[in-house]
DNA sequence: CTGTATCCTTAGGGATACTG
DNA sequence: CAGTATCCCTAAGGATACAG
């Protein structure tokens, strides 16, 4: 399975991003990724918006066939996969930062917490890096 | 038409953004509005990507639902109307920047200047700031 | 545990015609 | 011009069972 670029709609680059990001899934599971390091098929079924099985076998395909993520055999038992993210993917991090700082000051995100998120959007680049490094290959 | 907070699928903020704006047409529209200034329901319609009449009738209402967009009688022409993003929607502006850095970047859009991408991505501030300065309300 | 497969319902969306 | 409405097909997605 490879992502194929003449599916694109336009060479828009707002329009490519969409192409591959544009849902309401694929995203959640990069977040999920870089804020909370989950690894695992089990471990993106927990969370707060109850992705189905399914969607998740789908959407970790495409993210893969994007370049976005990679896979491989945990070394620790070889019957479970470990999910991981790709430099492709790690770019992904200020792309997330803004999603944050925008549903939490403008669209009032319940789980936001107020302080917090306006010393994340004084200093974006500071936050980026801190969970850009952070981050496990 | 109002959006129902109740439909959010959890407080994430990254979550509630998508909630609204995870889809692929929506920031197409504000895409347009941003950097390309279109005000008028027919001039989204002339996008390479093609959004359909039903479905761009759709995103407005939702996005102004959403209040990330507003709609006034255009004054020179009162059958016109002008579409115009709200302080929510201006804010949206770096939420692009990133989706046009990382499209270029890492997905190879094709209709992106690869030098003018770099220069961005290097402060990114200043075009935002540049951007959101030159948009008519 | 990590997916696949199936069933079924709903949502998305293209094409087109039509209304104020 | 700015939408609405209709038709119709496809994609998305929830629930569940099942396979390697």
């Amino acid at each position: 399975m490879t992502f194929d670029p003449d599916q694109r709609r336009s060479g828009c680059p707002v329009s490519c991003s969409l192409d591959l990001l544009g849902d309401k899934w694929s995203l959640l599971i990069v977040r999920d990724m870089v804020f909370v390091h989950k690894r695992y098929f089990k471990e993106f079924l927990t969370s707060d918006e109850g992705i189905a099985t399914n969607i998740l076998t789908d959407r970790l395909g495409k993210l893969e066939a994007a370049g976005i993520i990679s896979k491989r055999p945990d070394p620790d038992n070889g019957r479970q996969v470990i999910y991981t993210l790709t430099d492709k993917g790690v770019a992904l991090v200020p792309l997330l930062v803004e999603l944050v700082c925008w549903g939490a000051l403008y669209d009032n995100a319940p789980d936001a917490d107020a302080d917090i998120v306006r010393s994340i959007s004084k200093d974006k680049q500071r936050f980026v890096n801190k969970l850009t490094n952070a981050i496990q290959r």
